[in-house]
DNA sequence: GGCTCGGAT
DNA sequence: AGACATCCGAGCC
């Protein structure tokens, strides 16, 4: 095994199981589904062989095994050099500490509408009840229940899901329609909790333990009560979780879905048999990708996470031990609060269309998409320094090229425009496929005009709503009750006000970086890096992620953990002197390093940087070797503690 | 600080 | 035949 080869090969059979899971799309195991998931797989690869599309999944999928594959080799060189016990001491001294912090006082409720669009498409022609239906073309958008029983779920093709149900109704979205409803039913919401979280038109986050003091009513029946006001005004339904911590309520809304509800039993052993056998997919912020990491080391349920812990712990940049340990252990943020969200970080638009590639064709999709930006930064407020163009080959493929400016972006679209062809001419020729435009380093137009006073304060009153502008329509009204038509994409936007709440109190850091090690950085150093050059140059070179193989395979972000990145953030960086923050810590006592055996008079913190460093060293033994012989690792942190393992790591390959 | 890429919903 | 949109942040120079 081993070998310094680096590149042993993963194996063929691609073509198996997670691949095919791959193909299938994301949206399976989270939401219930019904047949023979494995037939539904088999039609889904067959109606896509052979395309582009197909071809570059194959792509990432192999990618994905490569960088696996590595990160095992550094986990079996870990593990074979590491002190496991010790490892497993200090993972358990920190669930020890996360449990006696668990905090089971408040009552969260997530809300989630049942198949809102579809729903709402039901309610305005009741001649599609019971025909098993999906809305929104090309892509879906949401499927209905009798849809789903095929294996028809959103953002599947729709080609492919009339493979799957041949007798499909395939209507239009209407996002102003569900917008106008999103508003009515979060106002209901909003009478249990004023405070509540909108996360997306679909969904939120409630907290009911003071109106249910308040109104000596008991959490389950003021939540059906709830539901019931919501169906009695709206005529759609809802299906709600009930638990500790937001996490928690959002899988238990899933439980009973549709038209239910579930209650998790408010103590600590219920909250840990309830997560011992869920899959570790079902957690927010775990996907394809991690799943898939995760699954590598043996991680497939929640429960499985304590058998690992020592890897976990020893790898914690890979695999966000704080995450995972909170989530075996089924706690999480059960902060609920509006908006909050800071300012967004961008504003974009792109589209997609079918491959041209003649110059012309290229530059009126260019000015399209410059226009709609420019009427969404107009209408929303925004403008920013910086312009980001994004580009999609006919082979899938995505590119982006940017440009910073000292000057805030004019909002005539001519500006944009310009830039973005300044940005895109010399990539042609190309065959496109997509082409987004998107604005960065942003301004609040309005924080000067409106509020100018309290800026942050405009941002909180309509916080939530603040986010994903677009379409047009804003009329008149300033910031009050804007709400727009989030048009939607229903899931996205409103996860991302939900998200960080989950990793709120943390203080961890940054977990991991998954590829640390190699993943030779070769393309994007040169802005040169240009993709395929021209249509033929068929195979060969080229884009940046196709250089060699191992190369594209980029640190991907974090794992699922890596959402502590943010909380890391916050305190920790300071780079040139992450040492001495470990060193100068609180409650320092003695720790035993278990890879270098070292000694440290530090916290766990500060312990855990050290373990951090003597990965970083790729090869333990030569932590081994120093702390053995110097014993004093005296300053063993690299600058920048972090990104020194890659560094070297990079450039060694 | 600029730029690119991949993740997640 | 046919396969989304939007936003975020890490990593590297």
């Amino acid at each position: 095994m081993q070998i310094p080869g680096e590149k042993n090969a993963p194996e063929p059979s691609q073509d198996s199981a997670s691949f095919l899971r791959r193909l299938a799309g994301a949206s399976v195991t989270k939401a219930g589904l019904a047949k023979d998931q494995t037939e539904i797989n088999r039609i889904i690869a067959e109606a896509s062989k052979g395309s582009k599309f197909y071809e570059n999944e194959k792509r990432k999928d192999k990618e994905l095994t490569g960088r696996i594959s590595r990160i095992l080799k550094t986990r079996d060189e870990v593990l074979r050099e590491a002190d496991i016990a010790k490892a497993e001491h200090y993972a358990d001294a920190l669930i020890a500490k996360m449990e006696a912090e668990r905090d089971l006082t408040q009552i969260i409720v997530h809300v989630d509408m049942d198949a809102f669009y579809a729903s709402v498409e039901l309610l305005d022609d009741p001649t599609l009840i019971d025909k098993p239906f999906a809305v929104g073309h090309g892509v879906v958008s949401t499927a209905s229940y009798a849809a789903r029983k095929h294996g028809v779920r959103s953002g599947m093709a729709e080609f492919v899901a009339r493979k799957l149900c041949p007798q499909l109704v395939v209507v239009s979205a209407h996002y102003p329609r569900y917008s106008a409803l999103s508003k009515q039913i979060m106002d209901i919401f909003r009478r249990y909790d004023p405070t509540m979280c909108a996360a997306g038109c679909d969904e939120g986050y409630l907290n009911i333990t003071r109106y249910c003091e308040e109104h000596l009513i008991a959490a389950e029946e003021c939540v059906r009560e709830m539901r019931e006001t919501v169906h009695r005004e709206t005529k759609l339904t809802v299906s709600a979780g009930i638990a500790p911590n937001k996490m928690l309520a959002k899988i238990c809304s899933d439980k009973n879905k549709p038209n239910g509800q579930f209650m998790l039993e408010f103590t600590s052993a219920a909250v840990k048999a309830f997560m011992h056998d869920l899959s570790i997919r079902k957690i927010p912020g775990v996907g394809r990708v991690n799943e898939r990491l995760l699954e590598s080391i043996g991680i497939k349920t929640c429960g499985d996470i304590y058998a690992h812990r020592a890897t976990v712990a020893l790898m914690d940049r890979y695999f966000g031990m704080h995450f995972l340990l909170q989530t075996y252990l089924g706690i999480a943020s059960n902060v609920v609060e509006p908006g909050q969200r800071e300012e967004r970080k961008s504003i974009g638009a792109e589209r997609t269309f079918h491959a041209i590639g003649d110059k012309e064709l290229i530059l009126e999709k260019l000015e399209e998409v410059a226009a709609e930006l420019n009427d969404d930064m107009e209408s929303s407020g925004w403008t920013g320094k910086t312009v980001t163009l994004k580009y999609k080959l006919d082979t899938y493929q995505v590119f982006t090229r940017a440009k910073s400016f000292n000057r805030w972006i004019s909002t005539k679209k001519e500006d944009l425009f310009s830039v973005g062809k300044e940005l895109l001419l010399p990539e042609l020729p190309l065959r496109l496929r997509l082409i987004g435009l998107r604005v960065t380093k942003l301004k609040d137009l309005r924080d000067d005009a409106d509020s100018k006073p309290g800026s942050i304060k405009r941002f909180f009153e309509k916080a939530n709503v603040a986010s994903s502008p677009r379409k047009k329509r804003k009329v008149s009204h300033a910031p009050e009750e804007d709400e727009e038509l989030e048009e939607v994409r229903l899931t996205q936007d409103g996860f991302e006000d939900a998200m960080p709440g989950f990793y709120e109190n943390e203080e961890v850091e940054q977990s991991l970086d998954t590829d640390g090690l190699d993943h030779y950085t070769h393309q994007g150093k040169h802005k040169g890096s240009r993709p395929p050059t021209s249509a033929p140059s068929s195979s060969a070179a080229r884009s940046p992620g196709t250089l060699t193989g191992p190369s594209s395979s980029r640190a991907t972000s974090h794992p699922p953990i890596v959402a502590t990145g943010s909380a890391k953030r916050k305190r920790t960086h300071s780079p040139g002197s992450g040492e001495d923050n470990v060193m100068g810590a609180d409650n320092v006592r003695g720790q035993t390093c278990p890879i270098c055996s070292k000694v440290l008079e530090t916290d766990n913190r500060g312990l855990n940087e050290h373990i951090d460093f003597c990965l970083s060293k790729g090869a333990i033994r030569e932590a081994q070797v120093m702390s053995n012989n110097a014993k004093s690792l005296k300053q063993p942190f690299p600058a920048k503690g972090k990104s020194g393992s890659k560094m070297k790591n990079t450039k060694k390959k």
